[in-house]
DNA sequence: GAGTTCGTTCAATCCGTATTGAACATATTG
DNA sequence: CAATATGTTCAATACGGATTGAACGAACTC
């Protein structure tokens, strides 16, 4: 019988579930409640929502992989919550999909490399928006090219230089975002 | 009369503000407009609001020191936003109050070391958000620390290889963050 | 000192976005 | 194939934080 137990029908409604997370001393399970918090806080203040957070936290602190059921229930979320925040870490790599054989759904572990998970989230939250403002500043710098022979007015001339400053500032920043940070980050 | 004319009675409401601002040629003030719509969508999705970045553009792109009624005028808010915007982009020294002889509003200019704003700003936001999350870490290690002699379980030794790989990893950020993202940034 | 002009504050309101959950799609079982 | 179990979608909603504006205080004018 053993581990197939689990499709016998005595045991009702949700009999299984029980199995999931092994008891935690008292005192480690406030512990890892406290992370959950503090991570859904970090999540919500960076803008991104707070059950990625966590759903994060949850599986990085559970020694199994864990269902979407198990988020429901754990953090008190919709279903629909649960499987969105869930898609959205799997494509930042924070979170991989296991097979477990026997089982139907879907259950997910947490990847430990920060690293890798920051620089993926952040390419994909920052970098786009560098691009969009790319095309501002290429209008800009057209528009003072093309009249550089006509009359020059003081209004244009300040104009001119602050698009300017924004260039240098904007070509430093994107150095320093490509060479650097990512870099540092990711090893 | 000249200058002093502002207090005469006939102008009636706001007949003074048209000085502030040189009229541009319509193009130069589209591009104008456009900055001025891009900061804000900026500084929106970073979560600090979208006034914010719509007043610093504002003044960024005035050949002359703004008051809060050139703010509330130009971008439709309210004095109450343009009072805390303002205050805020003071904070991060991203506009400094300039005195202009004769008048009695406060009259504000923007900084254009980007590099200065960008670095106060982000020591002020992020900054302090690390130290909230250490005592937790610390707690957690201070309760595997007490237990070392203690019996162990697997649940346990989990949590332990968890916590330590967070701690690994935070005191990597709090380095890079420290030595490398801000230097970089400030010159 | 009464009357203005400005800037600030903060409770009330408004708005955008995170979250929900019913409906749907897909896969699996007997 | 009907029945069940699971994951996804998206229109509706609820919630939090941004924004407002009336009330206040401070500084100035006559």
């Amino acid at each position: 019988m053993g581990r197939s137990g689990r499709f016998s029908a005595d045991l009702g409604t949700d009999g299984d579930e029980v199995c999931r997370t092994l008891a935690m001393s008292s005192e480690l399970e406030a512990l890892r409640q406290r992370f959950i918090e503090r991570a859904g806080q970090i999540t919500q203040s960076i803008g991104i929502g707070r059950v990625i957070g966590q759903s994060f936290a949850h599986i990085y602190f559970s020694p199994e992989p864990q269902t979407l059921d198990d988020l429901t229930q754990a953090l008190q979320i919709s279903k629909g919550s649960a499987s969105m925040s869930v898609r959205q870490l799997e494509q930042w790599g924070a979170v991989r999909q296991v097979w477990i054989k026997g089982e139907r759904k879907d259950h997910y572990e947490a990847n430990d490399d920060f690293g890798r998970i920051i620089r993926r989230a952040l390419l994909d939250l920052i970098g786009r928006r560098m691009e969009t403002t790319d095309t501002l500043l290429e209008d800009s710098e057209a528009y003072i090219e093309r009249g550089n022979g006509a009359p020059r007015d003081p209004e244009r001339a300040f104009m001119e230089r602050r698009i300017k400053k924004m260039r240098h500032f904007r070509d430093r920043a994107q150095h320093i975002w490509d060479s650097s940070v990512l870099r540092l980050l990711l090893k």
